[in-house]
DNA sequence: CTTGACCTTATAGTTAGTGAAAGGTTTAGA
DNA sequence: TCTAAACCTTTCACTAACTATAAGGTCAAG
């Protein structure tokens, strides 16, 4: 399969797969006599994998790891689990983070008039020197 | 002030300083002598600003044009509450995408057993073809 | 006079690709 | 048979927001 055809079935683009496989992410495709890549069943198994991990939102450096305990018949399944919940526990903390962003801003906007007046709380806020380590 | 000394009273760190002057985002300082950046009380409050605005979770270009409405005596109030009402927005949709990947990963995680041997559901999952538009 | 803490610049690396340039190959149609 | 479109190839540069490094100049204390 050449590489358009691929990427039309995987839903990743050309250019992506031609970059996994220029940071060795997967394995490089034989190559036709015309320089053309030819893509094998193994090969676009990879790039299906790929596809899905990065939906799960892992990066390309969990990406390699999740590959590589895929292809180890000698994986404890404990690596995984653990290699997932780690990946759980960076979403809470981001929610959190987003949480409190959505809290303080959404506060702020209560209390700017939203007029044509140039007076606005939020402007005042985030020019305060507030927070000075030493008062 | 040096660019030490404003670096400790507003938590930026020196690089970033500089780079926020390398990009036009606040007025560069006027030089000493011995070529050292001399900051003034108003360059000083810049970054304080700065420093507000990033952690609020607004992008660089964001800040630019907060930084730009702060200047303004002449700026509406509304055009403020309506950027800051898209970042909330923008939070908002960040936070369900997270919300739903961490409802998949927790699902996957039920089913994986977490232990020494090597079935793991969440490989399976991953190894996947199912999403093929004609599939 | 030396040591260490400052300051300066320029360059490259980070993430995960995307866009563009410049060119070779294949296929369908006139 | 010619040609135009649709493929494929490579390399370089760009994105966001810094951070790290190198290589060097300056300043204050002992």
């Amino acid at each position: 399969m050449n590489i358009g055809a691929v990427a039309k079935q995987t839903g990743l683009n050309a250019k992506t797969i031609r970059y996994y496989e220029s940071i060795s992410l997967v394995d490089s495709p034989p190559r036709r006599e015309n320089g053309y890549r030819e893509y094998s069943e193994k090969n676009v198994q990879q790039l299906w994998f790929l596809r899905h991990a990065r939906q799960f939102g892992f990066s390309i450096d969990e990406c390699r790891d999740l590959l590589s305990l895929w292809a180890n018949p000698n994986r404890k399944s404990v690596e995984v689990h653990s290699l997932v919940t780690e990946k759980v526990k960076h979403i809470e903390q981001h929610t959190q983070e987003l949480r409190q962003m959505k809290k303080v801003l959404t506060g702020l906007l209560d209390e700017c008039p939203g007029d044509d007046s140039p007076h606005c709380s939020i402007i005042a806020r985030l020019a305060a020197e507030m927070e000075c380590p030493n008062g």
